[in-house]
DNA sequence: AGCACGCCGACT
DNA sequence: GTCGGCGTGCTC
């Protein structure tokens, strides 16, 4: 766990004149800032945004400081312009420097996630114009196309609008408002979007919420905190937290909600506009241009009081940010794994160190660490043991799959196929879990055991057929690789020797759909469902019980509540406990027991089957039982004795490269040029468990070091004393929680 | 990230 | 004989 230094909060600004140099950084995957000049008659703080030369061409950055020497007077270039946009935060340029410090990025590229949107630099778009018609007409050459633009001018509209009205081209639009024919006016800004009132009444809140709410309200303001709270599922965490939300309205300042981009669901924006009467501002990676652009500045100047949003919304620019939320803290789509290679929920703390302010942490089955964290007093706890409203947690059954064998080439034990068959004669829902899209993860050929393989990857293609153009496929869930179904085997040229090992999704109904003809069915999968909409529209039709079965993969498990769901069915509960990840068991807990969490939310009592080979795995045991406690404290004992994180520290090194050979050498020499001292242990090299990805080799390395060495000094000596070729890459991964 | 510089294949 | 492929290297 990253923690930031104590720190003053308040700088006084130094003023940089013209002629003074000063360090500007570019968001660009650059070590360090570069020199610039101080231009005539320009006068620039830290923070400012600037245009710089660049080569040759010109590139906004931001004002990082003084001058840090060492480039020749004649190299220096001077600042172009200072940009008309709010400087960039202290805290922000603070947290962007403590990022690149931890991770080990070049400083640019973190400076690059806070500066997302380049247009949003550039000055305002002039306001486009609408043109209306000028009462009484001036004396003007009015021919035939220019009568017709007059008599259609009758209301303020854009130009291509009269045009098109008026069956001409723009080009006469323009020159008859030149020659004074229509006056130009601009267009009515859009009005500016309601803001969320916390004065509006909330909801009633139980004895056990309120309490939770009101220690959250009396952080806000206060200083840097970290809370976790820890609710199980239906709790209420969300109207809990909405009130801190509403404390830090009141008091004026800005709001972040993280969530893993999967939660960014219609039901959390209903509840959300529900207690403030308006929406948040929403950040996640399918926004459009404009929308960016619009809420980049909107963040910027203070305008935005809410922001929720995924990962990246943590490098926003807020300059009045008064209490962070990481919802689903314990969910790993949190890290970042490519470019800066950072875990969003371990920022998000950090820079509410930087920025003084409380951090909320909301989970129903929190991540080992920060329990850790709580255990020993870093962070507070508040707890909601109970469902609201009175509603029972679902009874957790095991289905030995060693005594309850489903048929051959079938994947509903007897077991669960009548309790099914049970829920849908009381015309109640069920939902079948299986975390795997398409239709089998792995096709062979039945003469020479020949595995259909990705070209590009060390996976295996996956079957799909019933995706969205209907038609069969092979895919690889890596690289994206989409590949026909061959007519013969490659290896063996057999026709029609393919058969479909293993089920995923698509295959599970296909049998529940022979099993129940009667039963309205429908799959839920990322590949499934074409965005947001898709999802929420499905979600709909669940709540609406227009659907008596759900087969889905993990999407299924996030934020959405179906209140007439009774039955949850686990398809392969032991999924993904194989593979010796380090948070295999803590992770399997954490999806099964959310899944198990959308049955019998609402008056009627739910009821989970699992199906598993390894009943008395203690992760089974766990869900059967209710008691993570257990679990955590194995867990815990298990990661403590192995010196494992938190209790140690770990740092991935992946050698990657398109020429198998040179990745390899230059992972050796890294070995060979390993620090040797007892604080650390290097493992490695050894072919990454996706040794092949995107067409990339690759090799990885870990170091394992006690909680109290300073891994980035360490890492940073050792890579200086290699030269990768430039087709070679090492990728830095500190606290990674992926082992592939 | 851009953008230029620099060495090897298919075209006017 | 040129146009152009993208590998490599630099930008204060």
């Amino acid at each position: 766990m990253p923690f930031a230094p104590a720190t003053p909060q308040t700088t006084v600004l130094p003023e940089f004149l013209p002629g003074d140099r000063l360090a500007v950084l570019l968001p660009l995957p650059l070590a360090g800032a570069y020199d610039y000049r101080v231009g005539e008659g320009q006068r620039l703080a830290p923070g400012d945004f600037v245009r710089v030369p660049l080569a040759n061409r010109q590139a906004a950055g931001v004002v990082w400081g003084a001058s840090r020497g060492g480039v020749a007077d004649a190299r220096c270039r001077a600042v172009a312009e200072r940009l008309a946009v709010p400087p960039l935060p202290e805290a922000t340029r603070r947290l962007v420097d403590w990022v690149a410090a931890y991770t080990l990025a070049p400083l640019g590229a973190v400076l690059k996630m806070a500066m997302s949107v380049p247009s949003a630099l550039e000055p305002a778009a002039r306001p486009e114009l609408a043109y209306l018609a000028v009462d009484p007409l001036p004396a003007l050459k009015l021919t035939a196309a220019r009568r017709r633009v007059i008599e259609a001018a009758t209301a303020p509209l854009p130009a291509t609008e009269l045009a098109r009205l008026a069956g001409v081209g723009v080009a006469v639009v323009k020159a008859l408002a030149q020659a004074g024919g229509l006056l130009a006016v601009p267009v009515e800004r859009r009005e500016p979007s309601r803001q969320p009132d916390w004065r509006r009444a909330g909801p009633s809140l139980s004895a056990e919420q309120e309490r939770a709410a009101a220690a959250l309200r009396g952080l806000v303001g206060a200083g840097y905190a970290v809370t976790l709270l820890d609710g199980v599922t239906g709790s209420g965490k969300t109207e809990v937290y909405f009130e801190a939300v509403a404390e830090a309205l009141a008091q004026d300042r800005q709001v972040l909600v993280l969530l893993p981009e999967i939660a960014l669901s219609a039901q959390w924006l209903e509840r959300f506009e529900a207690r403030f009467g308006a929406a948040p501002l929403q950040w996640h990676s399918e926004l459009g241009d404009a929308a960016r652009r619009h809420g980049w500045r909107a963040v910027a100047e203070g305008r935005a009081k809410v922001v929720v949003g995924a990962r990246s919304a943590l490098f926003l620019p807020f300059p009045q940010l008064g209490l962070i939320v990481v919802d689903e803290e314990h969910d790993a789509s949190f890290k970042q794994e490519e470019g800066v290679v950072y875990h969003a929920r371990d920022m998000a703390v950090v820079r509410a160190r930087l920025e003084g302010i409380p951090v909320a942490l909301a989970s129903a089955t929190p991540s080992l660490e920060t329990q850790i964290n709580v255990q020993a007093g870093r962070y507070a706890r508040l707890h909601l043991p109970n469902r609201h409203g009175g509603a029972l947690l679902p009874k957790v059954e095991l289905i030995d799959l060693r005594r309850h064998a489903p048929t051959r080439q079938s994947w509903l034990s007897p077991p669960l196929a009548d309790a099914l068959g049970g829920t849908l004669a009381a015309g109640e829902q069920a939902l079948l879990f299986l975390n795997r899209r398409g239709y089998a993860p792995l096709t062979l050929c039945r003469h020479c055991g020949h595995r259909l393989q990705c070209p590009h990857c060390t996976a295996w293609l996956v079957d799909h057929r019933f995706g969205g153009a209907g038609s069969r496929r092979l895919q690889c869930h890596h690289c994206g690789h989409v590949a026909a179904m061959p007519p013969l085997c490659p290896e063996c040229q057999a026709e029609a020797s393919f058969a479909a090992c293993g089920p995923g999704v698509e295959r599970l109904a296909e049998e529940v759909a022979a099993r129940f003809p009667e039963a309205r069915l429908a799959v839920m999968a990322s590949d499934t469902m074409p965005g947001p909409r898709a999802a929420a529209q499905l979600v709909e039709r669940m709540a609406d019980r227009q659907i008596d079965i759900l087969v889905g993969t993990q999407v299924v498990a996030k934020g959405h509540h179906f209140p007439f769901l009774t039955l949850v069915g686990v398809i392969d509960a032991d999924l993904g406990l194989a593979g010796g990840d380090l948070r295999a068991a803590e992770r399997t807990f954490q999806l099964l027991w959310q899944v198990a969490g959308r049955a019998g939310r609402a008056a009627h009592p739910g009821r989970v089957l699992l199906q598993t080979y390894q009943p008395e795995d203690k992760v089974m045991q766990a869900l059967a039982s209710g008691d993570a406690e257990r679990l955590y404290a194995v867990e815990t004992e298990d990661r403590r004795l192995a010196g494992m994180p938190p209790f140690g520290r770990l740092v991935a090194l992946i050698v990657s490269g398109s020429d198998a050979a040179a990745v390899d050498r230059v992972a050796r020499e890294l070995a060979r040029l390993a620090p040797r001292d007892d604080t650390v242990e290097v493992l490695g090299p050894a072919p990454a468990p996706l040794s092949l990805l995107r067409g990339r080799h690759r090799r990885r390395l870990l170091l394992k070091a006690a909680k109290t060495v300073p891994v980035q000094a360490v890492l940073r000596q050792w890579l200086q004393r290699i030269q990768p070729p430039a087709q070679v890459r090492i990728q830095v991964d500190v606290d990674p929680t992926s082992f592939l």
